[in-house]
RNA sequence: CGGGAAGUAGCGCAGGCCGGUAGCGCAUCUGGUUUGGGACCAGGGGGUCGCAGGUUCGAAUCCUGUCUUCCCGACCA
């Protein structure tokens, strides 16, 4: 049914749209830019959210809070950082409200303005990194592994639920190192957490890669990336690892003895994923029925629905029946609900259930009792079938797994077919406007030439892929030798 | 910030050109019948038509301003 929903083909922005609004994920807000995150979209976002924390936690970080609020001076104080930033922070000049004297509410008061003016973060480095001052003064000190969980503010011209909105909640893991081998270290560590958590728990393939000048965080030596395909064809960056050399350390002054009683700059990193990974995740794995939740995250995984008829004894035993089953999928770490709610006919459920992605759904109804089995039924391939009521939990269990497999493994299929070995420039234009997808394809390595491409067709160099091959050839553009294939693509 | 579209009941929309007591579908509430893919019958409730001015005897409708949202661009996680 769903016959409310807006499909891909007709429309893949609104298709995005519906399915957050619909869904139950998020809605616009009072305020421009800034989303609501409803229950179940933040149910989801908290288990992305506990499988991110316990990865951080396995690789030695902690967790620490630092302040919303970032003295203005302190973001001018790393050149490039400033330049990135500067153009979409939020200014608090006031600190205090008083009564409009002509009886309009209230108005700022102008004896309140503040001596310096504070940004609302839109990362974090320079408030930490100023912090970190104080932490270090020897190599004993080091490494400092930290990870906050925080909202970040970036005053975006145009948002869109979860892509980008004005405010979105994230981790940025800053750290601190002795030593630049250690520093890359981790960056690449923590890539690789990011993409084992991708692919592993969001059942979206990605490929690992490092950015060109052009694409790279403001004030890193190196921005690490994990890039995604949706399936309109367009890349999303899922997450990006920074090797931050010694610019933060050198613009606040941080710098500790070594062994041998030598003064030094400390080596830094840092890494985030956001709320943008849910968007990731709908235009990934979604279709024209609704959600499709990956099961190791959804946060409902199994949905009992009752078939009832007039016969309450009959009902009776459907309820028994649910709730145990209910009691042994929970036993087994399940997330399951027992919806009999009796104000809505099981067809409206099954519709429902679909918009929201649950993975499984089970159906009970009397017949099924008399003939000791359940319809199971899964999101992912919108197939049924009559499955035992002996052994069904495992079944279930063995079920959620299958899913989360199928749907990495279609998502994997659909990456790796859309992604093109392209040597022409006329094959370049044509993939991008009539296939999409990855463009693989030689790049003489120059900025301009990476403009210049953006200019002419909207597709940016996603990344140079990790352990990328090498081999000679020219530049799809210019003509000129290049050493490798870089990934050209259209990007959210 | 440029181009386009739109704001009328919780949601989706009609009405607007041609000013005259605000309507439809869904949802909601009550009662009943139902329940294997978004049930049916009967009855009921819900609105200062985004906001602020103006024109007019009278404005959802005409005029001006303003705010918000969506789409497409520029910018970006």
């Amino acid at each position: 049914m769903a016959d409310n929903l807006t499909s891909r083909k007709q429309d893949y922005a609104q298709w995005y749209n519906d399915l957050v609004l619909k869904g139950g994920l998020a809605e616009h807000s009072d305020v421009r830019g800034c989303m609501v995150i409803k229950p179940y979209g933040f149910a989801l976002w908290e288990n992305m959210r506990d499988v991110l924390d316990k990865m951080f936690k396995e690789t030695g970080h902690q967790n620490a809070y630092f302040p919303l609020f970032i003295p203005k001076s302190y973001l001018s104080k790393e050149a490039s950082h400033v330049e990135g930033f500067a153009k979409e922070c939020a200014v608090v000049t006031h600190y205090r409200l008083k009564n409009d004297p002509n009886g309009n509410g209230v108005i700022v008061d102008p004896e309140a303005k503040l001596e310096e003016e504070l940004i609302v973060r839109p990362t974090s480095e320079t408030i930490i990194w100023s912090t970190y001052k104080g932490w270090i003064q020897s190599y004993r000190d080091l490494p400092i592994l930290v990870n906050q969980w925080a909202n970040v503010v970036r005053w975006e011209m145009r948002t869109r639920l979860f892509l980008r909105t004005a405010e979105f909640l994230w981790q940025e893991g800053h750290t601190a190192h002795a030593t630049k081998e250690e520093a890359i270290a981790e960056t690449e560590q923590m890539l690789d957490v990011y993409a084992k958590f991708v692919e592993e728990y969001m059942a979206l393939p990605v490929i690992k890669g490092v950015k060109t000048a052009n694409e790279r965080f403001a004030g890193a030596e190196d921005t690490y990336c994990i890039e995604a395909l949706m399936q309109d064809g367009k890349a999303l960056q899922a997450g990006t690892s920074h090797f931050l050399g010694q610019n933060f350390a050198k613009a606040f002054d941080v710098k500790f003895a070594d062994k041998n009683n030598n003064v030094e700059y400390v080596w830094a990193t840092s890494w985030g994923v956001s709320t943008r990974l849910i968007g990731a995740l709908i235009m990934a794995h979604s279709d024209d029925e609704g959600l499709v939740m990956p099961p190791r995250i959804a946060p409902l995984q199994v949905v009992i629905v009752p078939i009832y008829n007039k016969d309450a004894e009959a009902r009776q035993k459907i309820d028994d029946k649910a709730n145990a089953l209910v009691k042994e999928l929970r036993a087994q770490g399940i997330r399951v609900k027992y919806d009999n709610d009796d104000t809505t006919r099981p067809g409206w459920k099954f519709a429902e259930y679909e918009l929201r992605g649950v993975p499984v759904r089970i159906a009970l109804g009397a017949r099924d009792l008399e003939n000791n089995v359940a319809e199971v039924a899964r999101r992912d391939e919108k197939t049924k079938a009559s499955v035992s009521l002996d052994g069904l939990t495992g079944h279930v269990a063995t079920l959620l797994e299958e899913i989360q497999n199928n749907m990495y493994n279609k998502a994997l299929s659909f990456r790796n077919e859309n992604i093109t070995k392209v040597d022409s420039w006329d094959a370049f234009v044509k993939t991008l406007d009539e296939k999409g997808g990855f463009v693989s394809s030689h790049w003489d390595g120059t900025p301009e030439t990476e403009d210049k491409i953006k200019e002419l067709t909207k597709a940016t160099i996603r990344c140079i892929p990790l352990n990328n091959e090498q081999e000679a050839g020219a530049c799809v553009l210019t003509g000129k030798p290049s050493t490798q294939r870089v990934l050209f693509a259209r990007a959210y």
